[in-house]
DNA sequence: GGTGATTAAATTGTATAAAATTAAATTGTA
DNA sequence: TACAATTTAATTTTATACAATTTAATCACC
């Protein structure tokens, strides 16, 4: 049958095209969180940081969807470049509270620009883009 | 302005989602993949291959959007698991030929019920997935 | 109060990814 | 035909990611 074989065609998959979009899009963003010092995965950190202030490993994770494997080293490297410090909870020491600091906070200004170069970059519609965040999210819901 | 403070929210990125949900479907693949010994990098190369069977690293590459510095130590690996082989052109030796071999063809009967499986497991109706497919396709090809 | 189960991070091992550089082969052109 | 420019892979370096394990702290329950 001539489905069975189509339904391992590159073209015809769902997965594919959101692994190369999610790529691309990150590559897209390198050049102007190179300006700021940041790669894509501190940045997105460092948005929670933004608005959170403060956060456990763990409660940083589910809201990045990363674990503490990537985390840990990560947030190492975010302390010794002055933007978090990491101390641990004195109510439960298991808890590594990362805080942000006085430099972690005046980065944000020298990113308020990205995202309007980031949407100058894609040119993608406000319809379009309102429909792939809500398509996106409810597949995410739903995992 | 809120407007500036709002645009670096997680929540109001379009790339995050993108970024999340294609590493959570990637995901949701490796029990599938662990039973035929694939990784999902793999997947989508062994796609390209039960399709075209003989294709140059660079051809390979821009299917996948992937360069040289990834596909080149997977593909030993996929070579020394027997999938494909790897020879240079005769007419031209900078190109490096894959070649999926009798083994790989092979990996394809056990691959056949994958996007079932994957398609149960992410429950998106048809006409979202063909919405999603079409908005994807859209930002790929526009960069 | 002791102890087994649970929880939170860190660590270890494996596999991508991308940028930059290098090496080898080919092409274009004076 | 030399030889500079280009092209194709491979390599090197840095940074994720994730699964599995380990370690340390806390909790539950007797």
């Amino acid at each position: 049958m001539a489905a069975d074989a189509d339904a391992l065609r590159l073209e015809n998959q769902i997965c594919f095209p959101l692994y190369a979009c999610a790529k691309e899009v990150v590559r897209k963003y390198k050049p102007y969180l190179d300006e700021i010092g940041l790669t894509y995965t501190q940045y997105i950190a460092m948005m929670v940081m933004w608005e959170h202030k403060k956060m456990n490993v763990k409660a940083l994770g589910e809201k990045l969807y990363l674990d503490s494997g990537t985390l840990s080293p990560m947030l190492k490297k975010m302390e010794a470049a002055g933007l978090i410090s990491r101390t641990r909870s004195a109510e439960d020491e298991r808890n590594l509270i990362v805080s942000i600091t006085e430099k972690g906070e005046g980065l944000k200004g020298r990113a308020a620009e990205i995202p309007a170069k980031m949407g100058a970059c894609i040119s993608i519609t406000p319809e379009d883009a309102m429909a792939l965040h809500g398509l996106l999210h409810r597949i995410l819901r739903q995992m």
